[in-house]
DNA sequence: AGCCAAAATGTAATCGATTTCAATTGCTAC
DNA sequence: GTAGCAATTGAAATCGATTACATTTTGGCT
């Protein structure tokens, strides 16, 4: 078994209350210090963290609840988390929902068994309507989706405009009859929903969204139907990187092709999107600093919880590609 | 502050033991149990997992040791881990060492601080040489990667037969000048230029291996610069999925395509390697059973940590796409 | 009813660290 | 030389659970 506090306390001739001093950060003469550091070596001391964490009270640890850690958006996200959490002296606990309300459940009551400090959170839409701000010890920090205004802090991306960007440039483009695609489980949708809906509006146009589930094989579905149907828009919007992936295994199982047959754009800007034909038009999150942002806004909380509840709101930017080019009628 | 175990037996009217065992699996009485579960769920008890572990000495937690997290076979390997470990009532710690030796170093010893169950890694090639099989107190299953035989536990790909399966279908399309990139920091990238090497020879064929950083922007210069030599390859294989990226990125550049250019083919089933051109024919790896055939493996050794040590060798899948189509000459 | 083994429950030790509080040491100043 | 004070060090309590061991209760059998 491994080397305990006591063995190097003993090694070193001291008591176990100055070894944890001069492990840690206590007021300890540097002779003393560097004989425990010594025999700490010597025997490769590894301190227990369970023991210190019950001890101390803090563990130091944020959990990362994402709704799918095979969305390269999550995965950024995490990257940007874990980097600011680790400069921080923090350790990350990364959990995944697949976007299951039960599954996340079962990771807020593991959270809350790991007393960790804080835990930055993808909600599903229904649960970020459930969560009460005060349900829990620990602060939480949604990210990419929010509840109710003023429920949590949030960081998120301004989901109406930029789904109105989109909109606003297929239609400068000649694009008239406009077609939307909105994953069903999170606010975002809703969101993103509401300003194709708004900017459609805005220049008397009528478009169709549709709601469905957030998986590639449902876009593929729906978009293979409506490809077949006898109103066929000019134009796809898909509302994260899954939909627009199945939008375009759609239009290629269709034989079609973008923009010749039909504009294609949607928001995330994956690795792929820039390598298809030439290019798909997408809307850049800017997800490495979403990461970092939520992680910071954890650290002031803990810092200060009496500050009040913040929602940081970060604009995406309109990466135009070969995919929207302009109408061929115009 | 949350209810102690103290405050369920006093709620309940029974003692802490009598807790602990009606809310584990120890011998109590329906109608004991019964009334510490209704305490239990009255004040929102929570376990201290920090202090289960330190007293029962067993932490019920694995380590997930990954290279790159953005990279989507590790991705799609942790959830496979994630999923067996909690089937089996374990916690997974991810880690992300960016190929960097000093992170892993880090990380193993917050393994060590955490006294995880085990841990499940894929080192660079150098921690996997330097790495004793006897130097943690807990067992170390490689996966992806795998040192001298014999050291620890691993699962792999059968990286020389895949590389030769790769070969031996761009010589039967008619190509005979074949270049090939792999990643200079990890064991399978000099495994699969061996089988590369192996399989040319056997034809009497020369080819040129390049090592390389395994990043996409070092594969896109290399490529870039490589199809501006006088001697330029009419076959290009890329050890994974970055490389693979890289290499489609210089190509497109340099305006040329897949096949009638240059013909393309790589490692890693990615999303997008359906999506561009005809597609790109590449090696599909197991990775979900990649991962959890790993948990599997570390779940029996800790079971019997007697067992000797094993490799599990899998079989990749050629997916032949249009990228390798025939030989123009041919 | 009486006895014994088995089952249920309680008491107290324990895991390995941090932290409180008390004791000691070393200086400075008079 | 010693009082006073700050800086070090040590002894022991503590965090919140599990578990070894002791004790009580239950139930079966004669």
């Amino acid at each position: 078994m491994s080397a305990k506090i006591k063995d190097v306390a003993a090694a070193a001739g001291v008591s176990v209350a100055t070894v944890s001093r001069a492990l840690g950060s206590g007021p300890v003469s540097a002779a003393l210090r560097q004989r425990v550091e010594e025999a700490a070596k010597q025997l490769g001391y590894r301190p227990n963290l369970s023991a210190r964490r019950l001890r101390s009270q803090h563990t130091q640890t944020v959990g990362l609840i994402v709704s799918d850690i095979r969305n390269p958006f999550f995965t950024a996200v995490s990257r940007a988390v874990e980097d600011a959490a680790y400069q921080a002296g923090m350790r990350v606990i990364l959990c995944n929902t697949d976007e299951n309300p039960d599954k996340e459940a079962m990771y807020l009551r593991l959270m809350e068994e790991e007393r960790v400090s804080g835990v930055i959170f993808s909600p599903t839409r229904d649960t970020a309507r459930r969560l009460r701000p005060d349900a829990y010890d620990f602060p939480v920090v949604m990210i990419d989706r929010a509840g109710p205004a003023g429920q949590a802090d949030a960081v998120v991306l301004d989901n109406r405009l930029a789904a109105r960007q989109l909109v606003e440039h297929l239609v400068a483009q000649g694009y008239r009859h406009i077609g939307g695609l909105f994953g069903n489980t999170s606010s975002t949708g809703a969101e993103r929903h509401a300003g194709f809906e708004a900017a459609l509006a805005a220049h008397g146009l009528a478009g169709e969204g549709r709601f469905i589930a957030p998986t590639a094989e449902a876009a593929e579905a729906v978009v293979t139907q409506w490809l077949a149907e006898e109103q066929r828009p000019d134009a796809l919007i898909a509302s994260n990187g899954l939909l627009l992936l199945g939008a375009l295994r759609a239009l290629q199982r269709a034989g079609l092709s973008s923009p010749h047959d039909l504009a294609l754009a949607g928001f995330d800007n994956e690795v792929w999107t820039g390598l298809v034909g030439n290019g798909l038009t997408v809307i850049e999150q800017p997800v490495y600093e979403i990461g970092r942002t939520a992680m910071e806004m954890l650290l002031s909380r803990l810092d200060d919880p009496g500050l009040s509840i913040r929602s940081v709101v970060l604009a995406g930017r309109l990466l135009v590609r070969g995919s929207t080019s302009p109408h061929p009628s115009a």
